[in-house]
DNA sequence: AAGGCACGCAACACCGTTTGTTACGTGAGC
DNA sequence: GCTCACGTAACAAACGGTGTTGCGTGCCTT
């Protein structure tokens, strides 16, 4: 994956711990499965942390385990934890001067917001327990 | 704008193309309004003119125009013409090794797909004669 | 109590993408 | 023929994202 590299990685990782929820993993491991740095593992991760879905652990037995069942974590939880807005976000905060620009920018803005409801309703309807092939 | 700034660029000078179809303008003053450069106000048109929404003619009285009526160029016709997906793109043609990433990246890609249709759906809706504030 | 392990976090380098800029060529019109 | 405006390439600059190192903190094992 390359875009959505975060998401990915939220994703693939949450995936497999629904499969095995009373396992902890460190984020070496995590990293390595996922091809990628155990810092980056933790940064992304940190984010699913603070919004409740994981729980981190230091120490010798320590690492990433689920917050909650996997049948009650749904991909919109992951998409929504990572507060990166796919269509929506980008668009800068500054008021257009121009009076075309501005019912241009309220035109799609709608537009997108409608899109990203769209975006999260869907994802909201699995769960990651579902979507393994096991 | 920021992000989309390709997309921001093409909609809002073919909106006002749209209150004026039959004015020539250069890239030198399509650049001076929207606050950028004339290369990349032709690197931007350059696209609209390829997939037949624009002309553009060289020399002294030289300039762009609308090659359609404004009331049959849609913002969905401008964002397919720059070919740059907003929810689908990005997504890296390597397939995934492992079982459950190639389980998830199937759903994720079908959620998506979904909602790239409903996001030019929804943009097809209206043209760029009706996004005026005049 | 000490050492090791794993997370938490900050700082920095690196890389790819995007945007801006310069330069030069081409065609149309005065 | 000279000017104007597009067409395109090449290069520089800015940005965002990722990888990496380093150090601190807490917890467990011995």
């Amino acid at each position: 994956m390359k875009r959505n590299s975060r998401l990915s990685l939220a994703l693939h990782t949450l995936s497999h711990m629904a499969g095995d929820p009373s396992r902890m993993r460190t984020s070496a491991d995590i990293a390595e499965h996922a091809g990628t740095n155990p810092v980056v593992v933790r940064r992304v991760l940190g984010r699913l942390r603070k919004a409740g879905l994981l729980t981190s652990e230091k120490g010798h037995s320590g690492g990433w385990r689920l917050a909650q069942a996997p049948e009650d974590i749904t991909l919109a939880d992951v998409y929504l934890a990572l507060d990166e807005r796919l269509v929506t976000g980008g668009d800068s905060d500054e008021a257009p001067a121009c009076s075309v620009e501005k019912a241009l920018h309220k035109r799609v803005t709608g537009v997108l917001e409608d899109v990203e409801q769209r975006l999260i309703q869907r994802l909201s309807e699995t769960s990651i327990s579902e979507v393994r092939g096991n």
